[in-house]
DNA sequence: ACAAAAGTGTTAACTTTACACCCATGT
DNA sequence: ACATGGGTGTAAAGTTAACACTTTTGT
């Protein structure tokens, strides 16, 4: 039996913790454990439409994922083989906060320090593609990918700082995005902060490919 | 009806010409159209196992391929959906003339510029998979795994003037390579040449990532 | 007025680019 | 000896990294 599925493994950053979104698993076998939110491929609709359609049960509809990689596993039923093929994505928290809808599904968001019991071989697959999140938030149209709302360049800088666990200097890593002419101000500046508000920026619409790292 | 398969597609240099290896499809439909190297996956074969195997029957054992990407194509039939896998590679021409054994299979390299003509959607996928060449073969650890055996450095520099459509100075690309202390001489020469010969090299096994371009 | 976080320029260190002559081989 | 292609160093230009004080807001 050949079974193929499509995996969402949507990222953020909260509390200076890279969480991990999970769906806990309500049938046999694996019951009560989580995983990343996964559908079966039918025969009707594409993998990228299965993908989309994962982001609606999530609730996370204007979520940008990019399709990464697929892995066999026969581990899970003698005479099986399936196929996940993975898609990762970024959410900034803020915009966790403002898209994410409830939907009927038990879902949660789970720092990459302190996993849940996961079925299958899924924390393998998490760290992996992690690790892709990381190769590809380097280039400045990854980036532009998963910030396509307004963001401050502080809060931009912290998602750097904890994604990859360095420290950046503030006044270089603004040079590099305004000298690189990748944004534009929106006009408007954050407005819950306790120090001096910070001035939003969009990406431009078309943006040269530029190393953020 | 649905069905995943896995493609190979193996790049290389040769006179000046990006080459793509194709087979002639002997059934149809499509019948003497080219097509990547394909096979369809089982129950019992892991996708990279099966890869493999297609390296196997185009003679080119010794060849490191990279998964790329996964792609639903509805068109071949109708109600049937099938997957395809793509698997992308380089490989020096040197290694071809050395490496390509003989195989019962009707195959042969065709420039970019002059394809056949092919099956299904796979000239869009041939285009596809050079973009993700080119764009992994700009770090020092594919190229690497690209080059497994010893080369010279003109020759490499061959490649990537080629492969990118540009000029590169030649001392400085072998101090891109010498500096970041990313090979080792083998104290061989090359021997077919007419002028001077050239040093080879090979990479040391643990090199950092540097990037090439 | 104080605490918290954001905004801003300049210099030194480093990296990358540009450039021209000599060397080893085959004919 | 000549044609062909390979090997080598240095200086200028450009990029990146290091660094401290002022500004805006809320309490």
């Amino acid at each position: 039996m050949k079974q193929v599925e499509i995996l969402v493994n949507i990222f953020t950053i909260e509390d200076e913790e890279i969480k991990v979104l999970l769906m806990k698993k309500q049938t046999e076998p694996f019951k009560g454990y989580w995983l990343l939110p996964k559908t079966n491929v039918s025969d009707e609709e594409s993998i990228n439409d299965i993908a989309q359609n994962i982001l609606l049960k999530l609730g996370l509809e204007n979520t940008s994922i990019y399709q990464y990689h697929a892995m066999s596993d026969f581990s899970r039923e003698p005479g099986s083989h399936f196929i996940s093929i993975s898609y990762v994505g970024f959410l900034d928290i803020i915009q966790v906060k403002i898209n994410e809808t409830e939907t009927k599904y038990e879902k949660e968001w789970f720092s990459i320090d302190k996993l849940p019991k996961m079925a299958y071989n899924h924390v393998d697959i998490v760290f992996n593609n992690l690790n892709f999140l990381r190769n590809e938030l380097k280039k400045s149209t990854t980036l532009q990918l998963f910030f396509p709302s307004d963001f401050s360049l502080p809060e931009l800088q912290r998602v750097y700082e904890n994604l990859y666990d360095i420290k950046i200097d503030r006044r270089n890593f603004r040079k590099k995005f305004l000298q690189n002419d990748l944004l534009e101000e929106t006009g408007e500046y954050t407005e819950d902060s306790r120090g001096r508000p910070a001035k939003l920026y969009m990406f431009k619409p078309s943006i040269p490919e530029v190393n953020i790292l």
